[in-house]
DNA sequence: CTCTGGTGAGACACTATTGTCTCAGATTGG
DNA sequence: CCAATCTGAGACAATAGTGTCTCACCAGAG
């Protein structure tokens, strides 16, 4: 017996691979019928939507380990150690999430159900927040709106997915890659 | 009389909000019936292959122009003031290519005709010999590789597009703001 | 005016996918 | 063994998109 989980696994796997794989195709990944998948879940937009939702609780996850509060009591402090090992740990758990969600980056299946794009832009604000305060403590600079870093960490997401798709970069070497690329940019120094 | 050139503009306009749009949208979008359409591009396929094949065209011109010879020889004497502005040209020409074909950044049609990967290809590897170069020149960090750094190019790019779409930066600040992450980073020092 | 070329509308066949349904077979627990 | 349950296979209708074709129509050239 296959079970719902097994199911979601299967199809995030795959949806990895190929993003537009029709409901047949996510069938036989699971080793079940299309009868059978339909049965765990109505519609594919029911499947899709359970993925999201999953990927966004796994966001809002690494939000919450970030630990925003820490941050904007160390923000006060102007403990900026602390605050850079925060944001190396958010970056190395988002790179984790997008290894499992990393469809969910670039499709744009989470801008068709309301709900979910309610939740991914709640969740964009706290970021923004927590960028924000990262520069109020001295860490980001300060000179570019805090929703640029916010976009600029997304697009380096979508590069260190890539880059370790087409094997330029090893995946043991990438936290810190994107860590540093991140932060000190590619400019020599 | 709509021009073969003005169907593709539209195209390029309407890809650029909706890159799954039909054919019959399409067609609208550039004010013609679909049989129209049909007589300027037999398939849908090809309409793609023509926007794919300008899009590597204009990549193509913008390598171009950030002149690689000029890199390779700066690289020799060292002139890190040239390979940045170079570098900096290099953006700008990419910033504005995807204001045209930034549906082509994403979506993955390019990946479906063989000969676009390829020449695709063929302009990953100039552009990461281009950042070899500014490397050896230490204009550019050369503790990653130099593939990296096309990747993190590209997520900047897509990054950037989303940015000004969603209103968060405005384009006129775009330039300066990409490369100057690029370079410098989102740390503050 | 008339002819010609290109055009839009629409019909048509074809394909792919979705969601529903039925049914025969397998599995499992009693 | 038997019954309840779940399953895969496949039929089915519905939908959406593609590519082809016909045909009436219109504007512009002669």
């Amino acid at each position: 017996m296959v079970t719902t989980e097994e199911i979601l696994a299967a199809a995030q796997r795959h949806l990895n691979v190929d993003p537009r794989a029709s409901m047949a195709v996510l069938a036989s990944a699971a080793g079940v019928g299309r009868a059978t998948l339909h049965r765990h879940f109505a519609s594919r937009d029911d499947l899709l939507h359970e993925l999201g939702t999953r990927s966004l609780d796994r966001w809002e996850a690494s939000l919450d380990a970030a630990d925003p509060e820490s941050i904007e009591g160390a923000a006060d402090s102007g403990d900026a150690a602390r605050i850079t090992a925060c944001l190396q740990d958010m970056l190395a758990r988002f790179l984790a999430d997008s290894d499992d969600f990393g469809f969910a980056l670039t499709d744009s299946y989470l801008t068709s159900a309301d709900d979910l794009l309610a939740r991914s832009d709640a969740l964009v604000d706290r970021e923004t927040h927590l960028y924000a305060a990262a520069q109020r403590a001295g860490v980001l600079r300060d000179d570019v709106p805090p929703r640029w870093l916010g976009h600029a960490v997304y697009g380096l997401l979508v590069a260190a997915r890539e880059a370790v798709r087409d094997g330029d970069v090893a995946r043991r070497d990438l936290d810190a890659m994107v860590m540093s690329t991140f932060l000190d940019g590619a400019g020599s120094r």
